[in-house]
Formats: structure tokens, sequence, C-alpha cells
DNA sequence: GATGAATGAGACTTCATTCAT
DNA sequence: AATGAATGAAGTCTCATTCAT
């Protein structure tokens, strides 16, 4: 009674976007999921992309507040390096969906420029994060737009094969992996 | 005349799967870049599903036989490994689009039983490498089924992000990836 | 505060069926410009269709008062044509709207019988004066039923055109039609 | 077999934006009326709006041919009136639906550029057969502006009071109009 | 074998109407 | 009494698939 429409809408839209994607989500599944009528969503969200890419700037929202929160700018760079490859850890954990979901969903085609936007504004964080890194000599001397992709890009697909059940989630996988990609990018 | 019809349909869907993805794809923009009528696609396919099943297992095998073709089996670990790295890059450059497609494209939804035991042939012999090198003291001790995500992801989104024009793709470029890559995955 | 919800909610349902139709028009938008809720629109008028019948009623009722209201019984029939005639003028000048609802809205679709009925007062307190100037030998003897439209089809088509902004309405116009309409249904 | 679908679109859209307007009728409507699918419909016309205009300039194009066609350009005033009159009611008999359907449907919101100004065509030939009547001293003189809708205007509704079947369509009636119609607009 | 016109199921979306507040 | 959020029936339109030519 009390709950949140609109939450409701977004979080069975999440879902749904995330298991099938967004050309194969219809709006009746979602308003279905949210235990809304269909003709409700309209209520909320001008049409079916507009509500894709609220959805997608609220997750990009809290995934990056989650990276920049208590980010150690002063420490060292293999401080930062592991308090952002904790937080993604982290984010992916509490909020499964919402980061598959972001990776899945980062297509031109559906996102409009504001979306894009904030999503840049996290590659930009890492593109700062990798180029002082490298100022100091400790991260390795390729260009960070290579760079991002490649620790991204592993983040991503070990934590959607997890996702899937391939591998247990312990927390000495996630100490490997973390190995793993800081010794990707830094100095040997 | 001599040109095959059943080629056309694979690869004007190559491009648009790739471009567009399956679900925003039709079937009249497929015969339409074919230059063959809607209905003679389905005297090849049975229907739009089965198309993605077959352009996928030939573009899969395509891949596959490119990395394993010339494998140097009783080479060392990093030859095997700068064989598996450049094969996959060798593969990406010559059929940007087949690449991405499969990346794409993996999805239990649209993929039938076959399509999906096809590419985990690949796993499988990523996995048998690693363990080989595991073996030896030389791959890092981390469960393959968590090392295989990170090198494949890296690589992928390397690669993704090369295709869509954000870094220039030299010899330099990959063998700077080659180093992250192997350094990811191997013993310090 | 003080001001009557009903008459609010009717005039606004004036304006929007008069420039966009009955069925181009929603609840929603005469909710908003009569200043109302839209659930307060269904406290006065059982559905969208007795709203427009009311509505209908009423403009009828007032466009037939004006007409009837100082009508020279006993004066000749170029008087009591003169009288009709610029009663209408009159009432399409001080309800513009009003005047073009009436006739775009004469479809039995939408009016119920009360609506038909109502309208059909006028044409017989017209068809009575044509009779009855033709017993005179003042008015063409054509069918008062073939006379009726000629009569009421120029005056309406014409205060319409007007009503566009196409012809500035002065004086002299009017009396120029007038004239026309007169000579129309005479006898020359 | 042989049947031209887009005329059976054309034709059964006809009736049913002449019978319950543009808006109340619906696509499957029309389907139904002229037994294609409703997807064909879109094969044949863009959209129910694009189907609408071109429908209307089809009508317009075969009323205003009708008028034109055999037009005495130089014969007396009386004569050219004759002639319109008498091909407006020619083609309102031949094709009673598409003369009603286009005075129905004059309306801005729903009409393109092109159907407008091919309407205007047909005000045009008016206002030159009328100014050329002026200038013989032969038409009364009122702008013509008011002159159109005043014989056009009387036109229509009796025609349309005609189709609702008040009265009977015979050749003393018609006889009646016309003269009534020319004494409308001559000089006394 | 090849075609593309035709189809109708099903997608997105609107809106008249209801009802809890 | 008044509201406007919520609904779902129904509208417009798309597209995978079929089939007569």
């Amino acid at each position: 009674m009390a709950t949140n429409k609109r939450e409701d809408i977004l979080q069975a839209a999440l879902l749904l976007f995330t298991e099938r994607g967004f050309d194969a989500t219809t709006v009746p599944m979602i308003a279905n999921n949210a235990k809304v009528g269909a003709g409700t969503i309209y209520r909320y969200f001008e049409n079916k992309e507009v509500l894709l890419n609220c959805l997608f700037q609220e997750c990009v929202q809290r995934f990056f507040n989650t990276i920049r929160q208590g980010f150690p700018g002063s420490g060292t760079v293999r401080q930062q390096f592991h308090h952002i490859f904790y937080q993604i850890v982290h984010f992916a954990k509490r909020e499964r969906e919402a980061f598959s979901f972001i990776d899945s969903h980062l297509n031109p085609r559906l996102l409009n420029e504001e979306s894009q936007k904030m999503f840049n504004e996290f590659i930009d964080f890492m593109r700062v994060f990798l180029i002082k890194g490298q100022e100091q000599g400790i991260i390795y001397s390729l260009s960070p737009d290579a760079l991002i992709p490649i620790f991204y890009g592993a983040v991503v697909k070990l934590l959607e094969t997890a996702r899937a059940g391939v591998i247990v989630e312990t927390d000495e996988l996630f100490a490997g992996v973390e190995e793993c990609c800081w010794n990707a990018i830094r100095v040997h």
C-alpha cells in the first residue's frame, strides 16, 4: 500500500531488462512483475525508452556513488585500486542485476545523451586514477583507454560468470581476482 | 548468380545482428541487405532463431578453428598464450563483426544447446590450457572458471573498444595488451 | 470558489469540442481546462457522451431562445426573416463556439433523442416560418425541407468562414449576406 | 482476385470516414470492410492519417475534375453557374460519400498542406468565376470570400439533407435549388 | 527455386472511467 | 464534495511467417 509504484516498476524493469534484454521485455511483462496496470507505467515514464534511461541513470548513479564513496584520494595507488575493486564487487554483490544491467545496456541505440554522459563520468574517474598511477610509475604505460576496458572487461565478465553460478563467490576468489587485475595493469 | 544466397543471408544477418542486436533486427532488413526476397530466407532457415543459431555456430567454428590452428601444443605456456592471444586478435581484425557478434549473443534465451555446446568447446580448450599451465606452476592458481572470464573479458572489451574507434589498433597496442593479459593470469 | 464547477466543465468542453471535435477531445483535457480533477467531471455528468448531450442541449436552448426572443409574429415575412437572420448572427457573434459547436456535432452517432428533438424544434420553427411565407406568396415554392438547409447551410458556412478569420465581420458584410439569403428563398 | 486492394481500402475508408468520422473509425474496421488484413493497410499507407489525406486528395481531384470538365469558359455567367451547379449535383449523386466526406473532413488538424492546397484550387476556381461575373455586373458585389461559403454551404447542406433521406431528389427539386442559389448570388 | 504481398498476433500506447483518500 | 492515481480495454502499428505466383 505504502509502496512506491515508481520503484516497483523500476525494480521489475531492472530484473526483466537484465534477464531478457530491453527489446525482448514487453511493457505488460514489466507491469505484471511490478503488480501494476500496464497504463500505470506511462504515468511515471513517458515511454519504454525513457523508462530504460531513467533506470540506467539511477543504476549508474548508485554504482558510481558506491565507488567514489570513501575513495582514498591521498592513499597509495595500490590502496586506491583496492578500494575501487572492492567497491565494484561490493556493488555487484548487493545489486547483482543493476551491475549486469549497466554493462549489457551500454548501447548508443538505446541510451540518450544524458545516460551516456553519466556513464562516461565513471570512465573519466577511472582514467584519472590510471593516469596518476602512471605518473607515479606504478601503473603500466598503456593508453588508459586500453587499460580501462582490460580491467573493466575482466571484472564485468568475472562477475557475470559468478552471477550465472559457474563459480562460487568466496572472499578467497575475490582476493585472487583482485591480484590478477592489479597485475594486469601495474608495472612489473 | 554464382553467389551463394545462403552466404549472402548469413553475411547480412551478421552485420545487422552485430550492429543492432537480434531483437532489433527484422527479417525484411536482413532480406534487403542480402538482396533476396524475405521469403527466400525461409528456404534456407526454418525461422529467425534458427538463422541466428546457424550464424552463431559458423562464427564460433571459424573463431575456434583460428585459435586451434597451429597451436603450439608442445611449446611453452608463454608461447601457447602468445598464440592464443594473437589468433584472437587476428580473428577479430579479419572478422570484426563475427567476433563482436559471438560475445554479444552469448544468451541462453537465444542459443540452442548445440550453439552453447560449441562455444563451450572453446571454453574447455582454454580451461585445459590454463590447467596445464597451473600444473607447471606458471599460471596463477585460481579456478580456471575465474581466470577465463578475466582474460576473455579483458580481450573482448578491449577489442570492442577498438572497434568503436576509441583507440587506434597498432602493433604496439596489442603487444602492450598481451603483456597486461599475460600478467593477469601468470604467477608472479 | 463561488464559481460553478458544472459551468466550468461545460465551458471547457465547449471550447475543446468546437476546436478539436468530440472524439479528439479527452476527458483529462477538459478537466485541465476547467481546472477541476478528472474525477469531478463524473460527479456532474455520467460520462463523456452525456456531457456532450447536456452541452448540446444547453447550446441549442440558448440559440433557439435568442431566435424566438422578440420574434415579430405579427410582422411581415421580410421583417421576420430579418429578425431570424440577425438573431443568428447576434448569437454567433456573442457565442462564437456555441454556434460552431452545434452544427459540427449534429451527428446521430453522438446525439441522443432528446438532443435531436431539441434541434428539430428549431427546424420546425423555421419550417412554420417558411410555410407561412409561402402561403402569402412571398417565399419561394420549394419544399421547406430544401429551403431550410439552403438558408441554414449558407449562414453556417459563412459564419464559420468568418470565425476562421478569412473575412472581416462588418455590418456591411452582414447586410449583404442577409440580402443574399433573402434572395435565395424569396419569390422573384 | 484481380481486385485492387488499395482501391478496396480507400473505398472502405471512404464509407466509414463519411459515416463515423475519422477519429471514430478504427483501422481494423477499415480492414474488415475492405476484406483485407489490418497489416495490409500499412503496406499501402504509411499510417491512418496518410490514408485520410490520400483519400481526401483523390476525392477532391475527382470532384474538381467533374466541375472543370466541359466548363463553358466562353458561355454566359448564367450558363457557367448552371454548369457548376449541375456538375456538383452530378458528382454528389454519383459519388454520394465522396462529396460528404470532403466537406466533413475539411479540418486543418487532419489535412496536410497538399490536401488543403488541393481543395483551395477549387475555391480559387469559384473565386475567379465570381469575380468575372461581378466585373460583368451580373454577380452580387459582395466579397467572393463571403459568396463562396453562401453558395457552397447551401449546396452542401442541401445535398447532405438529401443524402439523409429527408427530401426526395427529383429533377424539379434540383431545378428549384439551382434557382435559389442563383438568386442568392446574382444582382437583382 | 525465388519472390514479396498478405496476414494476424502481439507490441506499444492512450484514455474513459473508477475509487481510495 | 473533490481529487487524481490507477486501471485495462481498445486503438495504432510492426513484423515473423506464409503462400500464390
